[in-house]
Formats: structure tokens, sequence, C-alpha cells
RNA sequence: GAGGGUGUAGCUCAGUCGGCAGAGCACAAGGUUGUGGCCCUUGGGGUCGCGGGUUCAAGUCCCGUCACCCUCCCCA
């Protein structure tokens, strides 16, 4: 490494080999499964004014507060890179007028989120998420359907995650249940951790949610949260259960689940594993049914959820096979114009072709075939060969075309 | 913002008490007279993260600094 040698930023990382493929493979499940679902794509910008966000997500989150890439461009506008989706997708419902058209609106997006934390483990600075909103409804069923479409994306990427749900019920009651909890925590105060002291003040929920044991302890007969919700929050969570249990969908009820984003109301979840360190959510979302018009759109439920694709790549340890590789090699230099349109008409005809570029012994550039994870050669000279690098068995041919109408039987499925 | 760990060859890492800079993998050539994986031989490769200090002598000890990893916090 010499001193010319730029580095990426911290926090910053190259997705290449076999994590990008990884990457495709999540993303494009995703597109699948969305599809399925009726789900319409919206490409959303990287770059928002800042107060989008510090409406929508909280003035006091640690995401706002401390997390934001907030810079002034260049024409003096106060402007932040995004660090969730959900405030772009709501600004966007709002700004492009999608509720006019009456109804309701399902959209996904995909692409990268920028928050300015201290790397770990499954967490960085960019980072990248897929994520989905539903726009205009508000009947459970939504959310079972959205919780359900979730579960399809982690099942057909082969991941197993804990559900967890609960419920915050609407802004009036969870005030009323906050006033109240904190008062019960004022009289426990002592027995808490030193950073749930602090917290007691600022985000007494989260509390509850602590990992340390005198903090369980001391909170077990805290007062819940569905004590203080009215007996319609109640009958639409009891609602919400019973269409997961109906789906077949395993959930651990935790109303100690609480989120680090003011917006959500009634219900909230996550998909959670044990299996990629501290940071085990894997993906996480719930019902924000009074932030379209906070921001300034007409009244309109809707909810939404987002997957972590880092952490869903760090569960993933194999991408499905894809199709067998030829590699051509010219015998010597002036073979290379016959190598070089074989290889194009192979292309042609689909099949996954890698023309041997590098100059070197025959022996160096088998091995370069063998990396390549090659499953068949062809020596191009006055006899072509075809070579099969699994049983080692080698065939002779008139031409080079008469090879490509062989091997398309092995390679392609 | 707080704590812990690690920085030595392209990669993974040894390096004892301060005393000649090492191994495996990878790369190149050959063993094998154009044929890969396994094996053998030979070869090329180093700002020991960076800066300072102690010392006859520092990869090794001390101070500072940067980066990365992990944890808390927070979040997906």
């Amino acid at each position: 490494m010499n001193s010319l040698e730029i580095k990426k930023v911290r926090g910053f990382q190259d997705i290449y080999g076999d994590n990008a493929k990884k990457y495709r493979f999540i993303v494009e499940t995703a597109r699948e499964v969305f599809e399925k679902y009726n789900f319409q794509e919206i490409i959303l910008p990287y770059v928002e004014d800042v107060s989008l966000f510090i409406r929508s997500v909280g003035e006091m989150t640690d995401i706002v507060q401390k997390e934001m890439y907030v810079f002034e461009d260049r024409g003096g506008r106060r402007v932040a890179l995004r660090p969730e989706g959900t405030a772009s997708a709501v600004r966007a419902f709002i700004e492009e007028r999608m509720y006019a058209k009456g109804g309701y609106h399902k959209l996904f997006y995909e692409g990268a989120m920028f928050r300015y934390e201290r790397p770990q483990a499954g967490r960085y600075r960019q980072f990248h998420q897929i994520g989905a909103e539903i726009f205009g409804v508000d009947s459970p069923l939504s959310d079972a359907e959205l919780i359900k479409m979730v579960k399809d994306i982690l099942d057909r990427l082969g991941i197993e995650a804990r559900l967890e749900i609960n419920t915050l019920g609407d802004f009036e009651s969870r005030k009323r249940y906050m006033d109240a909890l904190r008062e019960y925590l004022k009289k426990t105060k002592d027995t808490l951790c030193d950073i749930c002291k602090t917290r007691v003040k600022t985000n007494p929920l989260r509390v509850l949610d602590c990992k340390v044991e005198q903090c369980k302890q001391s909170t077990e007969d805290a007062p819940k949260i569905t004590d203080f919700l009215p007996e319609e929050r109640i009958e639409r969570y009891v609602k919400l259960k019973e269409y997961l249990k109906a789906l077949g969908i395993d959930f651990i009820e935790n109303p100690r689940l609480v989120r680090g984003l003011d917006y959500y109301t009634d219900t909230v979840f996550e998909f959670i594993t044990e299996k990629i360190g501290a940071q085990g959510t894997v993906a996480a979302g719930g019902r924000y049914d009074k932030l379209v018009e906070q921001l300034g759109g007409p009244p309109t439920p809707a909810l939404g959820f987002a997957a972590g694709i880092e952490r869903l790549m760090l569960l993933i340890d194999k991408v499905p096979s894809e199709n067998l590789l030829t590699v051509v090699i010219p015998l010597t230099d002036e073979f290379n114009l016959t190598a070089l349109k074989l290889s194009s008409l192979m292309r042609e005809r689909g099949m996954k072709t890698e023309l041997l570029l590098k100059a070197g012994s025959l022996k160096s550039k088998m091995k370069l075939a063998n990396r390549f994870g090659a499953r068949f050669v062809v020596f191009v000279s006055e006899r072509p060969e075809l070579k099969d690098m699994e049983t080692g068995e080698q065939e002779v041919f008139e031409t080079a075309e008469d090879i490509v109408d062989v091997l398309e039987k092995r390679v392609l499925v």
C-alpha cells in the first residue's frame, strides 16, 4: 500500500463479487414478490429538504439529532441525504397528488440510505433498503397483507426470522400512556441502569426495550400500553392477530416493542434474528396514520416497512446457481480471430461465455479457466476441441460452429 | 458520544527476552515438448498503518495519531 492510495470513506463499502450477487438476488426476489402483490415501483431522490425528516422522523430522534448528512447546496438550500425511505415516499404521494386519483396506492422502493453512525457489524453509513408503503387503507387487512408480503420475501430468500408485533395506538392515548409510564419509572429509577435513567426523560418507551437484566426486572410490573388504548384500537389489534393466524404466520406479541421513529401509530412489527450479531432487526415497519396529514396532505391512513439489504446479505450463504460457463481459449495468437467470432456466436445463442483474454502459457490459461469456474473449455485451433472440466473428457470437432450445437444442449437448461 | 480489540508481503497471519523480515495461500517459471484442480522445485515480491520518543540497536518498549473490527447507544 503506498501513499497514493485512496481508501473508501469510513462507513462506506464496495459491494462486489459474491456480495454483489447476493445484493442483486435480494433485490430481484423482493421485486418479484412486490409484483405479485401488485405494488408499483417509485424511484425516489436521495436528497430531500431537511425539514421533511425533521417533521416526519421526529425532531428529537437520534436519526435527526445526530445521524443525518446535512449540508447546504450551492443555492443555499438546507438538504439532507435521506436517512430512510418512508418520508420521501409520503412526500411524493402528496406532491404528485396521487390521492387525487382516489382509491388506494401501493408503492415499493429500493436504494441507499445514509446515517452518520459508528460502523459495526451489519451497520454502515451508507446502507441499502427495500421497502414498501400502502397509502389510503385503514383496514387491518392491509397490515396483515404487508406483514405476509415481508414474510414471503424472507421465505423466498431462505431466511428465518421471528416476527414480533405490538400496537402503539393513537397519539393521544400513547401520550397518556407515556405520562403514566414516566411516573412509574420515576419511582423505580434507582434500580435502572445509567442509560435508562436518562431515557426516563428522553424516551421512556425505550426503557421497556432495555437489555439490562435489572431494568427488565424492575419494569416487569410497569403499566402496559394496551391498558390505555380505547376499545376500538384493541379490537383492531385483535383483528390483525386473527388474520396473521389465519395466514399461518407465527408471531410473538411483544408489548415492549417500540420503534425509534415518531410517526408510528397502532401496528408496529419487526423481523428479528440472533444470527448476525447485535444488529438483529432485519425488516421492520408499522402503521403511520397521521403522517400524510402532518406533511401537508389530506388525512390518509398508511403503513409500510423497510428491510436492510446488508443484513439480509449476512443471512444468505449462496445464491441460486447460474448457467454453466464455457471458456474459449485460442491455442495461439493466429486463432484469436476465430475465437473472438466463436465467443460472439455463443453469446448470441445465449451461452455464458468467457473468451480468455490474457496471454500466457496454456497451463496458466487453464488455471484461469478453472478459477473462473468453467464447466467447459473450447480449445480453438485447426481442429477445435471441447473439454469437460468435470470429467476431463475431450472431443475433437471439424469446425468451431459444430461445437456450438453440441454445447448448447449441455449448457442451457 | 463511550468502551474494548487489531494494524507486519496482494490475502490470512507468525515474529519469544529489544539483536539479520518469516510461513501458508496467491502470482511467475519449471517438473509434465501447447491441457486445470492434487503434489514437488525454484523465483519475484516489505515505508512492519503514520509521526515522534527511549536505546549502541525498535516490528517488539513509551507517547501521539489514523484506519479497520467488535460492543454500548441507535436503527434496518
